[in-house]
DNA sequence: TAAGATTGATTATTCAATCTTG
DNA sequence: CAAGATTGAATAATCAATCTTA
């Protein structure tokens, strides 16, 4: 573990990019996520859901792989897949091997789902997003978010999924502060 | 109004670029709001909410004001500020000149909330965001980023804060495709 | 006992309807 | 009627406890 002493506060202008980020994302993952519906009839994080298993070998997760993906408690992801399953869009499955875990698997009707919506949410990626940045800002973008990504599952990774009875001692370890003295 | 018709699918780098953006602000909000509240029992929205009052003139704002500010129905925000007044953190005042508007004023015992609160709440910022952005990754992420929030939050006036019986007509004409052919 | 997932109860958010003032 | 805000009913998300299999 690295030491956490070193940190300070960060500039003002690292502040200011910070408040950029959180307001831009809500309002982005607001926006986005109305469109997709009015189009499509898909929340967001339906859409999230059938991109994360169509791009998987076979169309299949785990629960608590997928939960991790779209960044999700477990007991939040099983009542999404509820609804999801629900519509008819994946179906539960359980694997012979290991009989606690559940898979979800996509369906035909949801892989049509998500290539129906496709073309409409990609319209909306680029009106409200991409077409902002030129190529130089997505290099740089990417690259910058990629750390910041890694390091915040790598942080949810550790402190354990959400649900996953929590103690303060854990918590207290998830903060870094753990220290008595 | 500026034509939608030339928008195009976005490149697979600008693509890439929009995932990483919408997973690394999932993952950041749902941790930087569970240590707010590991440390200062304050959600990231009431954060939110008092550092906008702070920040204006007289630490008070009109609901409508402050919904838009902070991305939230306004509804949604009613609730918010239902509870945060209910913590003593805020006040709602009716001024005398139009007495359908209220504005929310923040208490001292909000302030005092806020301030500490903070300093614990830039630590994070720092670890878990700022850190790993250079100085140029910041300016590029600063300017890129003020584009898109300034465009969405232009689209979301436009179509008008959710709640506002959005008619069938109006979300049409918020996604711009109005055309019947 | 622990891993994986679900459930019951609580809390938070949303939509549509309503209330009040201009 | 329109602007500003709130409410009731319905949805969704969360926490802690539970169930099942390893």
């Amino acid at each position: 573990l690295h030491s956490e002493r070193s940190l300070s506060s960060p500039s003002p202008e690292r502040l200011a990019a910070w408040r950029l980020f959180l307001e831009s994302a809500t309002a982005l993952i607001d926006v986005m996520d109305r469109e997709l519906q009015d189009a499509s009839s898909l929340p967001l994080r339906w859409y999230d859901v059938l991109v994360h298993l169509e791009e998987t070998e076979g169309g299949r997760l785990r629960m608590g792989d997928l939960a991790n993906e779209i960044v999700s408690s477990k007991s939040g992801l099983t009542r999404v897949i509820d609804r999801v399953e629900q519509a008819g869009l994946v179906r539960r499955e359980r694997p012979t091997g290991d009989r606690r875990v559940v898979e979800v698997v996509l369906t035909p009707a949801g892989l049509e789902a998500l290539h129906a919506a496709r073309p409409g949410h990609r319209h909306d990626i680029e009106r409200y997003f991409a077409r902002h940045l030129d190529d130089d800002e997505v290099r740089v973008l990417t690259q910058a978010l990629r750390k910041v990504r890694d390091e915040v599952r790598h942080i949810r990774a550790a402190n354990g999924l959400p649900d996953g009875t929590r103690t303060a001692a854990r918590r207290a370890a998830g903060r870094g502060s753990g220290a008595a003295g």
